[in-house]
Formats: structure tokens, C-alpha cells, sequence
DNA sequence: TGTACATCAGTGAACGCGCGTTCACTGATGTAC
DNA sequence: TGTACATCAGTGAACGCGCGTTCACTGATGTAC
């Protein structure tokens, strides 16, 4: 009996992870999704939370910041992919939707814009639902005190906005005439700003519909802003 | 000799600060500045920074939250005032700049504009040479663990905003036809951008111009972005 | 003007406590022969 | 199939240390009379 011994669940990273150590990564979670700063756990603290012994730590973790890098990785797993895969979707679903009679500026099809920005920062905020502690701690360490933990992170939120720039050349969601680095550009600004929000809608349950609201809008803001400039030629990116 | 004690200096806002509290907030600024969260830092860790006796630190404060909140009421006041004082100039020294010959599209006088980025743009960025910790410790307890900290940033922030709201009425820098509330917001997502934008500014001094140019560009995004879409009347804000 | 007293920033010694870390041990699982 | 050994997650006791906090004291400054 008993034949399903985790072969056949969601592919793991590292076979058999040890049951401490996924305790003591869920009790870091845990204690920092709250209300602490993940260089501010303490080792005892985080095996009291977990129920173990003060000394089980050593036997997964070299010292704390050791666990907060784990945490890291552990959170751009599931941020990284899974949000690439929930915008490509995205952008497959606006680009298939209907055709609408919206005004077109400049040769942007506003409507399609618009379709685009909905349904990407909708799935943006569902994910955020599913996954809240990773945002909360993505963002906080982001501007932490930890330089190895900022870069860890700095990268997952670059790698998100060089993702979404890729999708928008790929699916042509803005016209042809716009250079990449201003796509780029835009992404990486759109990818903080989204960031930035997740914070805002998770802190004010009361508020979540008008800030996925206000974030569809602003994206389009962007987004028009960009294109139009562009088409007037008043954009002078900087060389690097 | 020596008559000049104190009472012409920049007015002081507490009469006669003891010299101990000074080196204690002083301290702080200095350790948090570099790689340290508020919330982090230890009574008698202070206390030797600032050379004085672990003890003294009671004289001024009630426990170390209490000189956090003390932290930030002083960075509050070195950023609020100062930054509207001199965005306002910003404004006037764009709005009285000279008639220029730039494409205008739907009634927005893109010269006009592009002025008014550039000096607010590059007088915050000075400002922020001028007060990196301010900025440094401002932007991360902005994210960090402790909600009485947030929010206190938070009001510091959404002043910014709100004072940029303000005199961008009083100076008619967008058309008039553009709604108050669209103003706000695109003002608030301004203020977050340029915030955001002074810690990259501030570590990685080898991209500061080019940073400063990446702002400018990006905050006439926004207000062509609004203007635009306002214009044609594909704003849809959230009522709350 | 002088004296007595209160206030207050700063000192130094001492406390108990929780922390990170080490050591020696246990018991289960996997592996070699 | 059984035996011997290695590996490794987890335990429990003990360590020295720095921490926050308290107490009693000092010495300068301000104030009342």
C-alpha cells in the first residue's frame, strides 16, 4: 500500500527536502510575513516557531542569513516562472479577444490596450492572493538592509519586466515604431509599480477592487504615454 | 568673544536640543544609513556609536521605537517642506522659461512640459545629494516590518504627492480639462517613481545622470499618458 | 549679590536573560558484502 | 537474507557573551528668596 511515495506530485527541486527544513523556511515565512525583517530573525526564535530543537537549524543552515537566502530562492520560484507563464496567457487571451470600436491614437488600438492591461493585472493581483507572504517579503527585502538579499530579489523583479518586455515585441502589442529599450523601459517601470501595488492591496483588504483599478489605469498610462512620445519623437532615452 | 551662540543659526525647532540626543539621532542615522533597518538597532550598539554610556540613552528616549519614531519626525521635516518649497520653484522657473517652438498635441504644449519634468526632476535629485540618508532610511522603513514607522513615511509621501497636486493646478502645468482626481493619482505615482528612483540613484553613483534622465523621461510618460487618455476620454478612475 | 535647592544630562556597576554556538549523544535509514 | 557500518536529522545540556534595564551617584545649570 502507499505506492505514491511523491513521485507523481508537482516536480520538487531537491528530492526529499528534509521535513526540519521545510518547517523552519514555513516558520521564517511565517514570523517575517508579519511583522519582521528577515535579517532581524533569530535562530532560536525561528526553531520555537517551527517546534524544533535550537540546534536542529545547523543541520540546514550554515547562520540566518544563510535561511534568508533560501527564503529568497524559495520565493523567486514561485514568482519567477509561474508569473511569466500567467502574462504570456494573458497576452494569448487579449490578443484573441474580440474586435472592439475604440478610438485608435496614432496607430495604437486602445481597446486592445486596454484588453491587455486588464487581464494582465487582474491575473497580476490573483496571484498576489495566492501567494501574499511572498510579495510581502519580496517587496520589504527589496529595499532591506541586506545587499545580498536586495540583489537576490532585484533580479526576480528585472527578470519579470525583461519577460514582459519580450511578450510585447513578441505579441506586438505596441506598434512596430517603438524602439525595444523603450519597451524595456516601460516594462521595468510597469513590473515595480505592480510590485509596489501588491503591497498596497494586500495592507488595504477594503481597497483591492479600486487598486486593481487604478493599476490597470496607470499601466495604460504608461503605456500611452510611451507611444505617443515615441511617435512624436520626443523621447531621448538615456545611452545606458 | 565668541557672541554667536546658536541664535542665528537655521531657527531650531526644539530650543536647545541636549548635545547627548543629537549624538544618539545622529548615531542612527549613521548606522541605519549604511546597512541596517531601524528596527534593528540595539540600545547600547547606539550608544557606542555615539560615544556615550548605554544609560544616557534613557535620558532621551523610552525605548529604541521611540527613537525610531524620533528618526523619522526629523527626516520628515528635513524632506516635506524643503521638497515643496522647492518643486514650487521648480514650476516657476519653468513656467516663466521661454516660448519654444515643440509640438503640441491635444492642447498640451509638450515644451512647456518637458521644461517642468526637467527642473523638478533635477532639483529633487539634487536635493537627494544633499540628504542621502534621508532618502536611504525613508524609502526602506517606507517598506519595513514596523506599521507605525510605514505610516508615518506613508503621510511624509503622500504630502509629496499631494503638494504636487496642488501646484500643478495653481500653475495650469496640465490643461485644465484634466479631472483633479486623475491629477492626484498620476502625482502620487510620480512621487513613489521618484522615490523609488533616488535609491537606485544614490547606489550606483556611476548611473546618476543617466538616471536623472530616465526620471525626466518618465514622469512626462506619465502626464502624456493622463493628458491623452483623459483627452479622449478613456480614463476610468476608481471612485475610492 | 549670595545661598540653598531642584532639575537634569551623563556616569559606572550590576542584574538576569536570551542569544548563537558547541559537544556528545540517539535512532532511523541506506548501503556493502 | 542477514550483519556491520556509515550517514544524517534531530536531541539536550552547557558555554560565554552582549543585550536591555535598574540603581545610586556626580556635576553643571537654572531658579527662589
Amino acid at each position: 500500500m502507499d505506492a505514491d511515495t511523491g513521485s507523481d506530485q508537482p516536480v520538487q527541486e531537491k528530492s526529499a527536502e528534509a521535513p526540519g527544513k521545510r518547517l523552519l523556511l514555513e516558520a521564517a515565512l511565517r514570523l517575517t510575513s508579519t511583522s519582521r525583517s528577515l535579517s532581524g530573525l533569530g535562530l532560536r526564535e525561528l526553531a520555537r516557531e517551527a517546534g524544533l530543537n535550537p540546534n536542529t537549524f545547523y543541520r540546514h543552515f550554515k547562520d540566518v542569513d544563510d535561511l534568508g537566502l533560501a527564503v529568497i530562492r524559495e520565493i523567486s520560484s514561485k514568482l519567477r516562472q509561474p508569473l511569466r507563464d500567467l502574462r504570456r496567457e494573458a497576452a494569448l487571451r487579449a490578443v484573441q479577444g474580440p474586435q472592439t470600436a475604440m478610438p485608435t491614437l496614432l496607430g495604437i488600438d486602445l481597446g486592445r490596450g486596454r484588453r491587455v492591461c486588464h487581464e494582465t493585472v487582474h491575473l497580476f493581483f490573483d496571484f498576489v492572493d495566492a501567494n501574499p507572504e511572498a510579495f510581502i517579503i519580496g517587496v520589504r527585502e527589496l529595499h532591506g538592509a541586506s545587499p545580498v538579499l536586495r540583489d537576490a530579489l532585484r533580479e526576480v523583479m528585472d527578470g519579470f519586466a525583461v519577460d514582459m518586455a519580450a511578450d510585447i515585441l513578441e505579441f506586438k502589442l505596441l506598434p512596430a515604431s517603438i524602439e525595444a529599450a523603450v519597451v524595456q523601459q516601460v516594462s521595468s517601470l510597469i513590473s515595480r509599480n505592480l510590485f509596489q501595488l501588491s503591497l498596497d492591496y494586500l495592507g488595504e483588504p477594503a481597497r483591492q477592487a479600486s487598486i486593481r483599478t487604478l493599476a490597470e489605469e496607470q499601466v495604460l498610462m504608461l503605456f500611452t504615454g510611451a507611444s505617443v512620445l515615441q511617435s512624436l519623437g520626443q523621447l531621448q532615452l538615456p545611452v545606458n
